[in-house]
RNA sequence: GCUGCUGUAGCUCAGAGGUAGAGCACUCCCUUGGUAAGGGAGAGGUCGAGAGUUCAAUUCUCUCCAGCAGCACCA
């Protein structure tokens, strides 16, 4: 502590500590340590806040001076600075543009401008050439705290009505702060670099634009938003954009085209054409976790899809659900020979959904018949296909569709019951993971909303039951409080894939609302009749969209057992054919996907062709192995061959095409 | 749904106010070739749909549909 009120102790990284006046700026801290480091400072952390290094420093603190070989600050100030330096070089275009905000994000930072004619990929090329002569110019940053009715008058004269509406909605406890780049003015809370000539000239690019609505709100204004990247090095921006490249070639609506696995038309947007090579994909990930839930206590059941909207009514969906319903008119009064749709009776119309989701349709098998607490936990689960009303904009390939199958299942137990279940799912779950090559997951664990139904204290219990259960298992969790459904917590998990993107696929979710709305109930010990919870739960989600997770996670190239085509059996001459279609059958009979390549090409075609399409094992024939009875075995991705006998590969290929589970 | 862009052969794309082209794929012929494209020939399109302007529209304009990017949405 400093005994001199004007003086101030300021403690360095290394532990020594300095006496500066108060007052003081980290700009003038580096420059009393070193020319050297007063010129490549950038920011400081002052008592581990990110530090403007021309902000006065008015009482002791811990300080670092930051550089440009500090990774965290060096990027955000780069990023934050070319925000500014966008926006000035939009203005230097075209003065009438109307500047708002623009932030740093991941990988780079954008800014949303109000301006009536669209920007075209010229302009982006235009905006970078300007940004390229200011940051040039080198000018000066600085930054002065402004009183906010002169930031409002002044913001007002320069007709800028976004910055009046973001000063008016900054907290009056915090300060205005206002930022130059050299004439170029914004509203900022900073930090920034000391001049624009820091931010390197070649490391950064701009991607983008594409509309944003003003706040995030879709009833106001549509502004442009314009993305850029940025990062400390040429080199690493490269890097960047050839990730991005990688992500492009793994794009599951390539490879599904590629692959010949689905397509979608027009004629049904949202809603996949299943080809045989995906439909065989599907199938296997389907029977596969049919057996899955089978060992795991689930009973099977299917429901209708289409459904009269009194249920819907009952259940609640009709009110908050319905715009994303496909509705199905029907009028009953139809004598089935008039093929004009639109000729109804009204009064004979019955209005149906087809069902977004299962669990109304649950309830009511639950329903059937009178149940005993011995009946409890029980677990009924359906590949139910649903449909919903998705707005055109969401929809994406086969990951956001309009119509898809959960593999769905709602277990109806007690209330002392959710802790079991819970730990038993996230078990199931992370097997279940495991087995299809994602190891890796996190759970977020979603507690109570604001808007709520329920007691405190059934709140109080439920949580605890969710909490217990992961530590019951030993995971890890993070929270996400007030992100709860309105009528119980939720955990959600997600996956990570093979080039570090996350995916949210499982669900857990415990609801003693929807058993109340439709009326569920079993007999307990005591004899009395009372309400059982309702676990809503999935684990992959979609089949959908999780098929288009695992083709993007795999480039295509499937495990062997998921594979839709495993294995071509190419002829080098046609003097082989006979002996192609034997080994075909053998692989076949082994329960082996095999199929025959006689086609008149060479083998080199052959192997191009085949490895292009991602068929994971080729064995190719010629007279020799004719001869001996063997093959020559080529695996995806390995230009390496071995010759084996048919026997020894009959056996190798039966074990691979072996479900993770049956092994 | 909103903003912008796009829609030409199975795929990837070129093109122009006067009713269309390439490469690959496809079919046929030659070739029997030893591990990522052998050679030749042929066939294939109401230029997303509808309306308007024009002597003439696939090309220009409008509306609609679908796709792409982002936003919003994903109780």
């Amino acid at each position: 502590m400093s005994l001199d009120q004007s003086q101030i102790s300021l403690t360095f990284p290394d532990g020594n500590a300095r006496s500066y006046p108060a007052g003081t700026t980290p700009a003038e801290v580096a420059a009393s340590i070193s020319k050297s480091l007063e010129k490549k400072a950038i920011s400081a952390q002052v008592n581990g806040a990110h530090w403007d290094l021309q902000w006065p420093i008015e009482a002791d603190a811990r300080i670092a001076i930051n550089t440009m070989a500090d990774d965290a600050p060096a990027l955000e100030l780069i990023r934050h600075d070319l925000a500014h330096i966008m926006a000035r070089a939009v203005q230097e275009i075209w003065p009438e543009v109307n500047v708002t905000i623009g932030p740093v994000i991941e990988n780079g930072w954008y800014y949303d401008f109000d301006r009536a004619a669209p920007f075209t990929p010229e302009d982006l090329g235009l905006i970078e050439k300007k940004m390229r002569e200011i940051i040039n110019r080198r000018d000066p940053v600085t930054t002065e705290v402004w009183d906010r009715d002169r930031a409002v008058a002044f913001y007002k004269a320069q007709n800028e009505p976004y910055k009046v509406e973001l000063i008016e909605a900054i907290p009056g406890t915090e300060p205005i702060r206002m930022y130059w780049h050299g004439h170029w003015q914004d509203l900022c809370r900073g930090p920034h670099l000391q001049h624009t000539g820091q931010v390197p000239g070649d490391s950064w690019k701009l991607m983008s634009v594409a509309g944003a609505y003003w706040r995030g709100d879709s009833s106001r204004q549509m502004l442009q938003r314009i993305y850029g990247v940025a990062f400390q090095s040429k080199e690493k921006l490269k890097a960047h954009l050839h990730m991005l490249e990688e992500a492009a070639k793994r794009d599951h609506r390539k490879l599904g085209r590629e692959m010949n696995l689905f397509h979608m038309q027009e004629e049904a947007p949202g809603q996949v054409f299943w080809h045989p090579d995906g439909w065989t994909i599907y199938t296997q990930l389907q029977d596969y976790m049919r057996r899955k839930q089978r060992a795991g206590g689930y009973r099977e059941i299917n429901t209708p899809q289409v459904v009269d909207r009194k249920l819907w009514e009952k259940s609640g969906h009709w009110d908050k659900y319905q715009h994303h319903m496909f509705l199905v008119e029907v009028d009953e009064s139809r004598d089935g020979e008039t093929d004009d749709a639109a000729v109804k009776d009204k009064a004979q119309t019955r209005i149906n959904a087809l069902k977004p989701m299962n669990c109304p349709c649950h309830v009511q098998v639950f329903n059937q018949g009178l149940k005993s607490y011995r009946d409890l936990p029980l677990r009924l689960a359906e590949f139910g296909s649903c449909a919903r009303f998705e707005p055109s904009g969401a929809l994406h390939g086969i990951m956001r569709v309009r119509g898809f199958t959960q593999d769905d299942a709602h277990i109806f137990c007690t209330e002392d019951q959710i802790q079991d279940e819970c730990a038993r799912f996230i078990d199931f779950l992370a097997d279940v993971y495991a087995e299809l090559g994602f190891p890796e997951f996190e759970i977020k664990f979603a507690t109570r909303p604001e808007k709520r139904v329920g007691t405190d204290e059934s709140w109080d219990y439920v949580e605890g039951a969710l909490e217990n259960a992961i530590k019951a298992v030993g995971r890890d969790y993070t929270l996400e409080p007030g992100d709860g459904a309105f009528y119980g917590p939720k955990l959600d998990f997600y996956l990570t894939d093979a080039i570090g993107r996350v995916w949210q696929c499982g669900t857990f979710q415990v609801d003693p609302n929807l058993p109340e709305r439709l009326g569920a109930s079993y007999i307990a010990a005591d004899g009395d009749k009372h309400r059982p919870y309702m676990l809503h739960r999935a684990c992959l989600g979609s089949f959908e969209r999780f098929i288009g997770i695992l083709i993007e996670n795999w480039e295509g190239k499937l495990p062997f057992w998921l594979a839709p085509r495993q294995v071509v059996v190419a002829a080098i001459t046609s003097e082989a054919d006979a002996y192609v279609a034997e080994v075909v059958a053998a692989l076949q009979a082994q329960g082996v996907r095999a199929e025959a390549d006689i086609r008149n090409e060479k083998i080199n075609y052959k192997v191009r062709e085949h490895s292009v399409g991602k068929v994971p094992v080729i064995l190719a024939v010629g007279a020799r192995e004719v001869e001996d009875r063997t093959v020559s075995v080529r695996r995806l991705g390995e230009k390496q061959t071995s010759v084996q006998p048919l026997d020894a590969i009959l056996a190798a290929l039966a074990a691979e095409a072996t479900p993770p589970d049956l092994r």
